[in-house]
RNA sequence: GCGAGAGUGGCGGAACUGGCAGACGCGCGAGACUUAGGAUCUCGUGGGAAACCGUGGGGGUUCGAGUCCCUCCUCUCGCACCA
């Protein structure tokens, strides 16, 4: 028999290589055609894909191939955020160059993502460590020098004092050093940054033009920016320290401002020291800053962190009510945000409150709910907006909107302050001290001071053999080779920076590399970025929704600024991907388990194979080493083959929520496949003499109308209709794929009936049948459908066909079932003629039997009708 | 605490604008073909003997509510001293 056993591995194998020989998937801008940029994240080659990966390139495929099919003309590129800490790692522990480490590793993912059967454009492939990539970021980091865009400040770093090390935050976890799990404390170092802060309202602004982004992520990103529009105000010292006469506040809240009872200094403050210089209080005040900056900052942020202070000694003039109030250092205000200053406002403010409580500081209440009730003592403080001023001499009575607007007139006319606005977004810090990143392009030199490498002497190559220890700083720092170079300006001794870039300024404009990837002269090429960009729908874990997204945009605002690109923002449309999870096992004595560790079944419970004690199942969780509930998608592949991976992982759940695992499901995707490659095969014989093309054309010309010709061709069309909408719409692909089993669970069903008739008809709308079920999977398992699309007789490739259009007309029922409610509840069911009025349908509604028994002796007040959808009948008692 | 999202059969999940709740898959049951089948094909499968009851609980709007409104509960994810 033709069909035999379907082999996935010499079929997935074949496809591959053809899509490969062909370069079927390789593009260049074509004037003719809409361009589509699809892209999803870039892995880091950690060494194997897994399942996470799996699901992002399967959905990212997907829509590939959908929009090829489609006409687009497809940009779909591939490759590698290659450098990183997991590298340095490596090194330390086993020895291995991390440039080694990272190729083997990029092979080996690069093989298993082409067995994945991803129609990627492979020739576009870069990898960020290469020379050819990081000398444009380093490239990129000049331009942004020029401009003041990328600067260097003294800035607190992560570090461990048993390490002797800089920690990347990634490397703190809950305040605590991941390998020595020692405190971590801040230091401060000098540091590039880039000032993401100048863009910080138009990132903002941006946000309301994403329309094709999730409202969460947006909400998030505007989160992290952060923007507040509020006042600075000077209060003056009572007695001005010299060059001090005054302090500066931000406040949102300048209504409370009659309330101010006190001030709060953040204990970093320089102001601190001019206060309480030659006061009683210094050498306390001191102490209480130093213990402050000690300690560690999983205890400084917790979020239950007491409030706590100590009096400067120093008084202040609250400029409204000329009232004299205290000078605090508080540990819970932040020296980078807004002026590093509080006016203090205990009524109206929970953590002022507090403060006050603890230290009996007075209370003044200067807003009053709409309802007045509120008295003194105030049990809490009373944050919310609604309400108006009281004790507030001439602003008395206003509302809070209404306040806040003539306070800021009042304070900008009177010269305390001016309007400002803040935002939480602070600098990006960009310098890390490792060794596999990009080298910062900036030699120091004693005369000179920092001196730009010139843009012809790039790349500043990273050096082969450094010594990898993990401790201290900068491992270049120990390259003499290195660090030891001419000032490119004067020719004397220089010095080369020895920090490295954080990875994530790599990620954030490797989309725009791909329009051109072997462009030597500039970063990208601005007429094939200018054809591409921007990206149409990006794809990836929602893990990103705030880092990598937002340094995206910047940098893509900061490239346009530079002319190599127009467009804002980078991605047009953004999916984030659920998590794949899977169920946990625990056994008491070995901890977590894997699924290979169990014995026994779900039904007599599980054991652990090593100790025989019960295992526990414990919750559904997202796949990770720790929890030992990994799959590895290698295995999956080897035993389902990809078409199943990719199938099971796009109909478990719809993309955007979480998925979990279930070997079951994944037999059924399996079991689905094996069904349409049986069904096909056998319809193969009947249709064999039906011309490929035009097979609608072919029908008509042949039918005589039969109804299995109709029914038939109904649910082919009806089908491709569902299909198409179900993609257009959100990227339902679970549904999608529903009704492709819902199709050829139908298509069986024919069989049967059509085998026995045999007519041409019939046999005409079979081949259009099938031709359409191979196209409309075929963006999910591309494989099998490449396969069967030749062994129905075509002789070109799949991936170049057009996606299958539906004949309305062909769609229509031409009889309905129609349910009769009585009351609201379903009581019988009537076919109807499609064409039938509303009238007639009323009227043999309230003829039919069943109807009838419900209705007898009863007065029926109303009834409702829904066209060709539903009749409901209201009766009451007569 | 604040913000967002979600609670539907034994399980994963369907149900666009209010209109037959449970598509599709898994699991389970029955049958067919088989030396055999954990393969394949067909049929059935929310609960209940039934009237009826069923989308986290309670209330409301409506001829009609999983869907809209109010309220409470639970879970998940973000942000957590940003003045």
């Amino acid at each position: 028999m033709a069909e035999q056993h379907y082999d996935h591995q010499h079929t997935e194998a074949k496809w591959q290589r053809a899509w490969a020989e062909q370069e079927t998937f390789c593009v260049t801008e074509d004037p003719a055609r809409p361009k589509y940029y699809c892209l999803e994240m870039f892995p880091y080659p950690s060494g194997r894909i897994h399942m996470g990966h799996v699901r992002n390139y399967a959905i990212g495929d997907v829509v590939a191939r959908y929009k090829r099919m489609r006409g687009f003309n497809v940009l779909h590129p591939m490759g590698w955020d290659a450098f990183g800490l997991p590298a340095e790692n490596a090194a330390i522990e086993r020895g291995v160059h991390p440039q080694i480490w990272t190729q083997e590793n990029i092979a080996y993912m690069r093989a298993q993502l082409k067995r994945m059967g991803l129609s990627y454009d492979w020739s576009r492939e870069i990898a960020t460590c290469e020379p050819d990539y990081y000398k444009w970021n380093q490239w990129l980091f000049l331009e942004f020098y020029k401009k003041k865009l990328a600067y260097k400040k003294h800035s607190a770093v992560n570090w461990c004092p048993s390490c002797e090390t800089v920690l990347a935050n990634e490397q703190v976890e809950e305040g605590r050093c991941w390998r020595c799990d020692s405190g971590v404390i801040q230091k401060e170092l000098e540091q590039w940054f880039f000032r993401i802060t100048q863009y910080a309202e138009e990132l903002l602004k941006g946000c309301d033009q994403l329309t094709g982004w999730p409202a969460r992520v947006l909400t998030m990103q505007r989160n992290w920016i952060g923007k507040s529009v509020g006042v600075e105000v000077d209060f003056p010292l009572a007695e001005p320290a010299p060059g001090l006469p005054a302090i500066r506040i931000f406040t949102t809240r300048q209504d409370t401002i009659f309330g101010a009872t006190f001030m709060s200094l953040a204990p970093e403050s320089p102001l601190v020291e001019r206060l309480i210089a030659g006061r009683p209080e210094a050498v306390a005040v001191r102490e209480f800053v130093a213990r402050v900056s000690r300690q560690e900052k999983a205890v400084r942020t917790a979020a239950d962190r007491e409030k706590e202070g100590i009096f400067t000694g120093a008084y202040a003039i609250n400029p409204f009510t000329q009232a004299k109030i205290p000078i605090w250092v508080a540990n819970f205000v932040l020296y980078e945000y807004g002026t590093g200053a509080i006016m203090a406002v205990p009524a109206h403010d929970q953590r002022d409150f507090e403060f006050a409580t603890r230290y009996g500081i007075p209370v003044r209440l200067v807003i009053q709910k709409p309802d007045g009730t509120l008295a003194e003592p105030l049990p809490a403080a009373y944050e919310d907006e609604a309400g108006a001023l009281v004790n507030s001499a001439q602003f008395s009575g206003l509302g809070v909107a209404e306040a806040k607007a003539k306070l800021a007139d009042y304070v900008e006319a009177k010269g305390f302050g001016t309007r400002t606005v803040n935002y939480r977004l602070r600098d990006w810090g960009v310098s890390r001290q490792r060794y596999w990143g990009t080298p910062i392009p900036i030699i120091y030199c004693q005369a000179c001071g920092t001196v730009p490498v010139p843009a012809a002497d790039l790349p500043v190559t990273l050096p082969r053999d450094v010594p990898l220890t993990g401790k201290g700083s900068s491992p270049l720092a120990r390259a003499a080779q290195f660090v030891q170079v001419k000032c490119p300006k004067c020719g004397g001794a220089g010095r080369r920076e020895t920090d490295t870039m954080d990875t994530f300024v790599d990620s954030s404009w490797y989309f725009l590399r791909y329009c051109s990837p072997r462009e030597g002269a500039r970063p990208l090429d601005p007429a094939k970025a200018g054809h591409w960009m921007a990206v149409d729908q990006y794809i990836g874990g929602i893990e990103h929704a705030v880092l990598h997204l937002l340094y995206a945009r910047f940098f893509t605002r900061a490239v346009r600024d530079l002319g190599l690109i127009k467009v804002d923002e980078p991605f047009l449309s953004l999916l984030t991907q659920g998590m794949v999870c899977k169920e946990t096992y625990r056994c008491e004595e070995h901890g977590w388990l894997f699924q290979d560790d169990l014995a026994g079944s779900e039904q007599d419970g599980w054991r652990c194979k090593q100790c025989g004690r019960p295992a526990e199942k414990g919750r559904v969780e997202k796949m990770s080493k720790s929890k030992k509930n990994v799959v590895d998608p290698e295995r999956l592949i080897a035993t389902y083959g990809a078409d199943t991976a990719r199938l099971f992982s796009l109909f478990a759940a719809p993309p955007e929520k979480d998925l979990e695992w279930s070997d079951a499901g994944v037999e059924g995707a399996s079991r689905f496949l094996g069904r349409v490659w049986r069904l096909v095969h056998d319809m193969t014989p009947i249709i064999a003499g039906f011309a490929t093309e035009a097979p609608a054309a072919s029908v008509a010309a042949s039918s005589r109308a039969s109804s299995v010709t109709i029914a038939l061709r109904r649910l082919t069309h009806r089908t491709i209709r569902k299909v198409t909408e179900d993609i257009e719409r959100e990227f339902q692909f679970n549904t999608a794929i529903a009704a492709l089993m819902e199709f050829v669970n139908g298509l069986y069903k024919f069989t049967a009936e059509t085998r026995e008739a045999g007519k041409a008809g019939e046999a005409a709308a079979l081949r259009e049948a099938v031709d359409a079920l191979v196209l409309l999977l075929s963006p999910f398992a591309p494989h099998i459908a490449e396969e069967l699309w030749a062994a129905t007789g075509h002789a070109t490739s799949l991936a170049r066909e057009r996606w299958p259009l539906y004949d309305a007309a062909l769609i229509q029922e031409d009889v309905l079932t129609i349910p009769v409610q009585v009351n609201g509840k379903v009581r019988s069911k009537l076919s109807v003629p499609a064409a039938w009025s509303k009238e007639q349908v009323v009227a043999a509604s309230q003829s039919d039997v069943k109807v009838r028994e419900w209705i007898q002796g009863k007065t029926v007040k109303n009834i409702v009708y829904v066209d060709k959808r539903l009749v409901n009948i209201v009766v009451g008692d007569a």
